[in-house]
DNA sequence: ACCTGAACACCGTTCAAGT
DNA sequence: ACCTGAACACCGTTCAAGT
């Protein structure tokens, strides 16, 4: 007799439970071992719907990825890409593990590549040149994917006590400034708020490069 | 009999041998037993000089960092800021794994404080209060560290024979352009064109926030 | 003081076998 | 067709032992 009622593996079974597995207990608890204990399978079962465990975090991906909000495809360019950009970020604060995930992998799949392009064709839709949609798209980099690219989050962090503290402020008096007044205006909701802020100052700047007929070939966004 | 004329395990010499490693065989490469046989050690040797794998890695982010040219303090703001970026983005070129390395770590060290300290200063020399050197750095992101923060660097990867590329072409049109036209320009250089220009595009857009008397709390770089 | 051996609790992945 | 068991070649790390 085959095991009592268990629903047949699918790829789909597969990814809600590592990605349920990757927001209960992070990413790094995400082994091809432990989400076969999830389904109550072996883990040599998850093989017929998964090429590797490469595969699986890409799967991983696209399942979030497939839910980000399509926003209306009308207004502005840039009101249009921050939409998109706000709305994926919205869904990535409920999956913290996209981050490492995302910055972990090479190659985008299709739906990834769905996601860059809807962003991409929004700027083409405005006017922009290949060009300029190109470098644009580099300057938000990850944060594309409502992601923010910064190392070391927690630069603070290395300050237990109060007299280490004032040894780090000694040393490093602008990071020290920085974490003081960050520390001041409550972290937590401060995160969004940054979000936002290099968000708009990038499209702000690109904007601006495209109202003043900016083209390629300069070298650079301004002489130096 | 101590095994012979081997010289005393010291934690600059593993640093060394684990960079050397990486250098030449990636950063998966580097394991705490891998490191140790290039030493001619057995792996718990290592453990005397280094806390765990991830003090591993800090070190070698470290060694390479504690290398980065120190630019001359003169001069105005961004051009010190940006001759500090580019000196930190020429010694990553030759550590390709810096990349993964550093977006894998959540604590700055020491030494990696006294880079961010650096640039930093050169922006408070010249002016910028605490509060948007504080969102500049945001801005600049892990570009600071001389690595693009580029998620799926090679896009357009995905596309092997010339009858995918048009499928990928008319699904991803934005896309393919841009895959199209980076191709044609010559991928290689175009990367460091690509660095300078977005480096160029947040330096001018922090420069021009300055200059026009910029205040935080009205909650975004532009009113949209 | 400095290094080692053996062992523990994990990985991803293969291959041939079961039902 | 779909799942399993046993095994292989790895990990990081601990602990008690050697010299």
């Amino acid at each position: 007799m085959t095991s009592t009622g268990r629903p047949p593996l699918r790829r789909e079974r597969i990814m809600e439970s590592a990605v349920a597995l990757a927001d209960r207990a992070g990413l790094e608890a995400v082994s091809m071992r432990a989400v076969a204990a999830e389904l109550g399978v072996v883990p040599m079962a998850l093989y017929k719907h998964v090429a590797d465990k490469d595969d699986l975090v890409g799967g991983m991906i696209d399942t979030v990825v497939a839910a980000y909000p399509t926003p209306n495809p009308s207004g502005p360019w840039a009101a249009r890409v921050r939409a998109a950009v706000l709305g994926a970020r919205a869904a990535m604060l409920r999956h913290p593990w996209m981050r490492p995930a995302i910055e972990s992998r090479h190659a985008p799949t299709p739906i990834v590549l769905g996601h860059m392009e809807a962003i991409g064709a929004a700027m083409r839709d405005g006017g922009l040149s290949t060009d300029l949609v190109h470098h644009a798209m580099h300057a938000m980099g990850s944060r594309i994917w409502g992601i923010s690219p910064e190392s070391f989050a927690g630069a603070g962090a290395a300050a237990p006590d109060e007299a280490t503290a004032a040894a780090v402020a000694s040393r490093f008096p602008t990071v020290a400034a920085i974490a003081a007044e960050t520390a001041a205006t409550g972290g937590e909701c401060a995160a969004e708020a940054e979000f936002a802020f290099v968000l708009d100052l990038l499209l702000d700047a690109i904007e601006r490069l495209h109202a003043t007929g900016w083209r390629s070939g300069r070298g650079a966004a301004t002489a130096r």
